[in-house]
DNA sequence: TTGTACGCGTTATCAT
DNA sequence: ATGATAACGCGTACAA
């Protein structure tokens, strides 16, 4: 790059306009009456210089950064496809709003939610992944600006919380595997490590996973898979053993089990029946496509924005609350489609 | 949330400390000599008050703002595990160096990348997909702060560009192909969108493939496969009609390709070879895994990082020039796996 | 309808 | 070794 060309600032603009500073402020907030003429001149100016207000200056003194931070859990089990999806969808709205977004990592755990309040650097948080106890929760009670957490924490007083309904969900897909005439039901679950971490939809489902299959009297069991090379073969090994074929619920690691199973020769909807909680992109490019309650992660996110933005416009007219954005079932190839009578 | 509780500032923190507001700045800076009780009395202070310094405060006063911008173009054809690693890593080595990434979609076109640098809200930036004639390649020249392009455009004098070494890649691949015994080549291209977009590695991979191809002898037809829905069954139905077996070079919708053949019941590796470019994750994550020149995109965002931060240190010393990561062939099972005289 | 002046919270220069 | 003070660029209360 060349020479660092200096960028201009409203005095700059000011100047060439031939007003004062304040008069190209008021300009660009519209907070006072300004004739036409003048307007024009500060306009031109700002077009001919290629003005933009300085972010830092602006901040400071308006108190507004314009800035939406969103706490990004990278080393969730949430797939590249949905957790892509969560980013982009944000990014998008947020830019139709005028607002930028400052990546966070989750990584940093509570310390960077702090840090991005503390430090002045958004006028608004999103959290992607919430623990059952989330020490976040307590920091966004104090914190000078709303925060929206993707997932509903024990404690969600006075918080604003949405996520999909995995209740339902998991409901659903224990009586699909019930309805296609599944006796057993065996669950590959989430990494034992992301359990630890206290993730908060992972006892949501599984909870309501066990009620419906003891609601249809059908053993249940849950196995947690670890991520690591081999886990879901081990899975299979231990499910598959002696020529069973239980009914499948996958909750987490769609892909790698879809095509685990088509290594073995094993056809999903043809020699077993699985079902899985997964979004329409994993569940649609799996060799088999899966039976799946779509996680929607584009409609939570709209949701989460939209409810987001109302915060920032009227923060005392919109009340905290947990909000469900409800499941839905697609049948795909990989259950057997029989005739039910309900 | 409860009420707005004031974040404190460095006069909260002097008033605590019982010394002058300066004196704060210059123990968080270290650009000058403090007794040591002086420190820890400022220190102390500090972590009472869970003190963070003002960002924009402090990036209207020293000019710096700790942030990167990251150019993403969410719609590009990456697929999201490949966009995913880049984002992940740049954000992780960011985070290491003290530095926040601020997300920019490059849907605004040059636009968005303009207003981060005129409204002074990075320390660089970096471009993650670019054209052969790019408008951002003029505007980075004139910007106030470094940008490295991950990509190569055709106009990059005095830019700093890095990418994997496509040229090769291509090379590499057709030279697989010919040597388990291709007789003619088949290449699923990027989408005419995209071609038409002017993406800067499309024709440096189509060149190169076609060149390699050349030298071996063997014909090769490229098809430029959209999207949308069929258009990678059209592309089989063509490729495959009169039971005609080409070798597949897979350039892009490597996923896509992998389910449709085996949908179709044609086992790659054993019916018909198939290589792609493609990123490891996507390549093992295939009913059948690809032979693939992997795209790296780890390594290639580590690599640019490093570049940047030594940008950012001493801009003087730190040359422009176009940087290669090399490629490297990944044999799987879509290939068969012939013995070679080389 | 417009201009002058102040302060947001820092960093860094000038004093002492 | 430390304190007072002057910008940085913008938004707005106060004057005219």
């Amino acid at each position: 790059m060349s020479e660092a060309a200096r960028v201009p600032t409203s005095k700059d603009v000011a100047r060439l306009a031939g007003v004062s500073q304040s008069t190209v402020s008021y300009v660009m907030t519209g907070k006072r009456a300004i004739s036409e003429k003048t307007r024009r001149l500060v306009l031109d100016a700002m077009d001919q210089l290629l003005y933009e207000p300085n972010a830092g200056a602006r901040a400071l003194r308006s108190q507004r950064t314009s800035v939406i931070a969103l706490i990004v859990p990278f080393d969730s089990e949430m797939s590249a496809s949905e957790l892509m999806t969560f980013i982009k969808e944000i990014a998008y709205i947020s830019r139709q709003n005028d607002y930028d977004v400052l990546l966070v990592t989750s990584d940093e755990g509570a310390e960077g939610f702090r840090r991005v309040f503390a430090r002045a650097q958004c006028d608004a948080a999103i959290v992607l992944e919430v623990a059952k106890s989330d020490k976040r929760v307590e920091l966004a009670r104090q914190a000078p600006v709303p925060t929206i957490f993707i997932g509903f924490p024990d404690d969600s007083d006075d918080l604003h919380c949405i996520d999909m309904d995995f209740e339902t969900g998991a409901e659903t897909l224990v009586n699909e595997l019930c309805d296609v005439g599944s006796t057993e039901i065996v669950a590959l679950g989430w990494d034992p490590v992301l359990a630890a971490r206290d993730v908060n939809y992972i006892p949501r489902f599984r909870g309501a996973a066990e009620s419906a299959a003891a609601r249809r009297g059908v053993p249940l069991r849950w196995l947690s898979v670890p991520r690591e090379e081999g886990g879901v073969e081990e899975f299979l090994d231990e499910v598959l053993r002696d020529g069973r074929r239980p009914g499948l619920l996958v909750a987490s690691q769609v892909a790698k089990l879809g095509i685990a199973l088509f290594r073995r020769g094993i056809r999903a909807g043809t020699d077993i029946d699985v079902v899985a909680l997964s979004n329409h992109a994993d569940a649609e490019t799996q060799p088999i496509p899966l039976t799946a309650v779509s996680t929607h992660p584009g409609d939570v996110s709209r949701q989460a924005m939209d409810w987001l933005f109302a915060l920032l416009r009227s923060p005392e007219a919109t009340a905290p609350g947990r909000r469900v954005v409800a499941s839905e079932l697609v049948r795909r190839e990989s259950t057997r489609h029989i005739p039910r009578d309900n």
